[in-house]
DNA sequence: ACATATTTTTTCGAGTCTTGAAATAAATAA
DNA sequence: TTATTTATTTCAAGACTCGAAAAAATATGT
């Protein structure tokens, strides 16, 4: 934060630069990178060449340029230069997705650990999981790949200098160091290994979901998602904000009434106790369903009624759009969010949600008409999680194309020009 | 945000970085710089030259280094080399500060504008303060200085690109640009003119005054403050976040209460209606005095009730802490701050709120024990506006000491060695 | 077929940085 | 006076970007 700078800076940031533009443009000439960079051509056949000894780049033939002229010699990005590793642990089971940096995925795998609350047993299921992962990337990947990260994902708090600790409340591993765990265990994985919140990882992986299919960018969004729990995530400019103590955005208890229904967190009136699955749940009047059946039945019966029609559903998703609306304007009057990401089952039943949410999000336009913030739908369901922890690295590597090391010089006289 | 790197950018960073050690650390000699910035020895000399020659740095005598050893030549910033301005405009009149760069107050102007709501005579009020100072420190100051930036706070929210637009609703500026107002009236003083968020700059003010205050610094603050209106601002790492629409911070209207009092901007149970002047005034019997002698005079009256002892102001307080309570917590679950920084009468009676806000959190340590924020009252009162106002220029000019220009080359001879 | 125009890409010299090592400056201790 | 110690400056080297000029590769015109 505080360092000096030189021109390895300089150099990373330009390096970073063309990346992200080869990255976001497609296969372009250097011109077109040069233009759309700001950069001097000679800048741009520099750093392109040190891109290509990295092997994140490769020349892919020549286009002709309109009328006369030299052609153009495409560059395009090598996807599969770079393995990202991603893991999340949810309570019941581990799932570890590997993927090149184009976001194809290349191996899966998944184990349940039905370890009661703070048994070690489920961090060794997770550790096996991720092992097995990265056994079989190692065997089945190009030889030319460079495993960049790992990234597991969790529910909890994210605390320590660059998010080195993970004390997960939830699995009983209070101030437990997984990322030092991991490490340890994994002595053959010589690649950074990061711990982040789930919610976070869904928010990132919506955002750039949206981003994609044209959204524009507000500096500020929020996600709120509803599935087992209810939680959420903060992203300024496009990245993660984790707050002080890396509960920024864990918005299940927003106090929403002074005087509400108590929570187990000790205070009232939180908004978990209004939009989470037990109060929809009991709203509805399925209690006896989740008794006998457990919650993930009631939610499944609840779907149905919903689209049934069944008044009672109907009207225990509008009391929680209004509670939701509440929190909505809650979360912009602190932050002055530009949009709303809405995930799991708050993104399944948003037609049922949205009549609420907005009638009590109408009165506060008379103060500020263009400051209500767009709400949308998530569209990626429960994979949310892996793919936002799968663009976190993503990003890393865009943010610092030198972290990839050089490939090996080729032997001499392999492709004679 | 995209602009290619290159040296002048590290030059810059690094200029920066040794000014802010001078700044921090008091007068100190090179190889202190250097220890202290991690540059080598060689660098902090060119650097340190280039900001004598911008006149931001002075040489000032030499002390014994203990023992034997050249003694250290000591480096000394030079505070009246740079001015700045600092406005602030509330709904009756303006205060324009010009203060060197160590806070030194140079010369103060005040001017009342009873303008009726719209009226463009408040506007004219603004820019003839602004003009008499600008030309009292003309006419004042040393023939070296440099105003380097006015920065203008006021009530409402502030977008655009580098904060141009300043739609001062509450005055029925609405989408006046008064940036381009203000540049376009006093021609003659050509330095960057900003507008800012009245409540950010408070915030901005409050949280220097504690870091100076010795307390460690958190990466997420928010400033809660209430006098003739509740508002606040957020500061992430220690700068203003102004959110996507300006309105970061702006917290009177969060919503605590689904079913509470109807607030004027159209939905119910905001914190305002809450922890505002008018509801405590109601609260504590004080109605009648409100109507014949005004606001000002109640809550004065509120006040010496409150030290009295009177149990209805107390118990007005009381209900105003839990309100309070309930924000509180409602902010750190969105955005996981690391303190809350309370002004205005919430900082003069925060010996009064304090048990309901208390309790209101208390039950939360259930959930996350070593997540709460610190709570702490302002000191600096009706000037911290102004204050951080003064702050913002002062953090740009310490982050491009390259926006000061070279002094002219002393007349050959002048100070011959 | 050959010269020319056009567009892309590379080469080359210049200018700015930081850095590390060596030289210089300015004191005290012996 | 001489040696020692500490602070500061000088100098050459290395890394970048940049602007201009050269080289490369194609289409067009005669």
């Amino acid at each position: 934060m505080n360092a000096p700078a030189d021109s390895a800076d300089v150099r990373r940031r330009n390096l970073a630069l063309v990346l992200r533009h080869l990255d976001a443009h497609g296969p372009c000439a250097r011109t077109e990178v040069a233009a759309g960079t700001g950069l001097v051509h000679a800048s741009v056949t520099a750093l392109v060449a040190e891109l290509i000894d990295r092997g994140l780049v490769r020349e892919a033939g020549s286009v002709p340029s309109g009328g006369r002229g030299r052609p153009r010699r495409l560059l395009r990005l090598v996807p599969e230069r770079v393995v990202i590793l991603a893991a999340q642990v949810t309570l019941e089971s581990v799932h570890v997705m590997a993927a090149d940096f184009r976001g194809h995925v290349l191996h899966r795998e998944s184990a349940p650990h039905h370890a009661p609350y703070g048994d070690p047993r489920a961090l060794a299921a997770v550790i096996g999981c991720v092992t097995r992962a990265a056994e079989a990337v190692v065997r089945d990947a190009s030889p030319d790949a460079h495993v960049a990260q790992l990234t597991v994902a969790m529910a909890g708090p994210v605390v320590g200098p660059g998010q080195l600790v993970a004390a997960a409340i939830d699995f009983g591993w209070h101030s437990t160091d997984l990322r030092a765990l991991v490490v340890d265990q994994l002595p053959g994985l010589d690649c950074p290994v990061d711990v982040v919140n789930d919610a976070n990882m869904a928010a990132l992986a919506e955002y750039h979901a949206l981003a994609a299919a044209g959204v524009r960018h507000p500096e500020t969004v929020a996600y709120i998602k509803a599935d087992t729990g209810v939680g959420g995530g903060l992203l300024v400019n496009g990245r993660v904000h984790s707050g002080s103590h890396g509960m920024a955005g864990e918005i299940g208890h927003l106090p929403i009434a002074l005087d509400g229904p108590e929570c187990r967190c000790g205070t009232r009136g939180c908004l978990a106790m209004y939009i989470g699955p037990e109060p929809l749940i009991h709203a509805a009047g399925l209690d006896a369903v989740a008794e006998s059946e457990g919650g993930e039945a009631a939610l499944a019966e609840l779907d149905r009624r919903l689209r049934a029609g069944d008044p009672d559903a109907t009207a225990a998703l509008g009391a929680a759009g209004h509670a939701l609306g509440a929190a909505v304007l809650g979360v912009c009057g602190v932050t002055d969010v530009g949009e709303i990401i809405l995930g799991g089952y708050l993104a399944t039943w948003g037609k049922w949600l949205r009549p609420g949410l907005d009638a009590r999000m109408a009165g506060r336009r008379a103060l500020a008409p263009d400051t209500q913030p767009d709400i949308t739908f998530g569209v990626l369901g429960t994979s949310a999680t892996l793919r936002g922890a799968f663009q976190t690295c993503r990003d890393a590597l865009l943010d610092d194309p030198t972290s990839v090391p050089a490939l090996p010089a080729p032997p001499v006289g392999a492709t004679p020009p």
